[in-house]
DNA sequence: GGCTATCATAACGGCTCCGAAATTAAATGT
DNA sequence: ACATTTAATTTCGGAGCCGTTATGATAGCC
């Protein structure tokens, strides 16, 4: 099964959804955080720094920063892997869950208006 | 008619969406940026800076400085309001257009893998 | 043990964005 | 005509993110 979406839809989904997250403001997520933070949140885990900066196309520095931000926001959790302790494994965290409920509950709200 | 959409499939929507803006970096707009980008190509005109500022809640040099730096990406675009020569009425370009076009095809595109 | 490779982070300089306040320009009121 | 209001921009200092490069720590190989 799909979901059929016109073009004209899809902007006007995507405007209200982007509008909503800078009227409200509540964490300011760049683009590419927001991209790490659903990858580690909807892709199966394990997830590395190394693993999102190849899968994000940017380099590593740039995957540690993010998470020293969104870990001070409690969005996600680091740990170390006890079989290498080299790698850092990525895990969610329960405000990182809510948050992402929050705004998928956004979205399909936005949607379900689109063509009324 | 409604657009329906779960949860989940919201959240790989967006992820879909946006990493794929990430890795492809073409314009590399902010969240902000592409709220008045969309809000210039979706809602009806004229825009202004003061009306633009209001919907999103930020103050108007955030505006003026978002419509010079897509003013070079040559997105948008700024003329004086003949009629009150205070205001200045932004308007579409045919690039902008074009990306927004592009931009809503990877949208309709990535809805219809969802639940396959 | 010692060499090399790998993983993540820290340090550095550069760029862009931010909000607040000051400035310019145009319209309006008296 | 002149003061006030309104719209947009510029200026200023500060904060955050960027990529490159350097560092530290762990693992694997001889």
């Amino acid at each position: 099964m799909s979901v059929a979406l016109k073009p004209s839809q899809a902007l006007n989904l995507w405007r209200d959804v982007v509008l909503n997250e800078v009227v409200k403001r509540e964490h300011d997520l760049t683009t590419r955080q927001m991209a790490i933070l659903l990858s580690i949140y909807m892709d199966p885990p394990p997830h590395t720094v190394r693993g999102l900066a190849a899968k994000l196309n940017v380099t590593k520095p740039v995957i540690t920063r993010a998470l020293d931000t969104m870990g001070q926001m409690k969005l996600v959790m680091r740990r170390r892997d006890p079989s290498d302790r080299r790698n850092v494994i990525i895990g969610k965290t329960v405000e990182g869950a809510l948050y992402l409920e929050r705004f998928s509950d956004l979205i399909v709200d936005k949607a379900k208006w689109l063509a009324k």
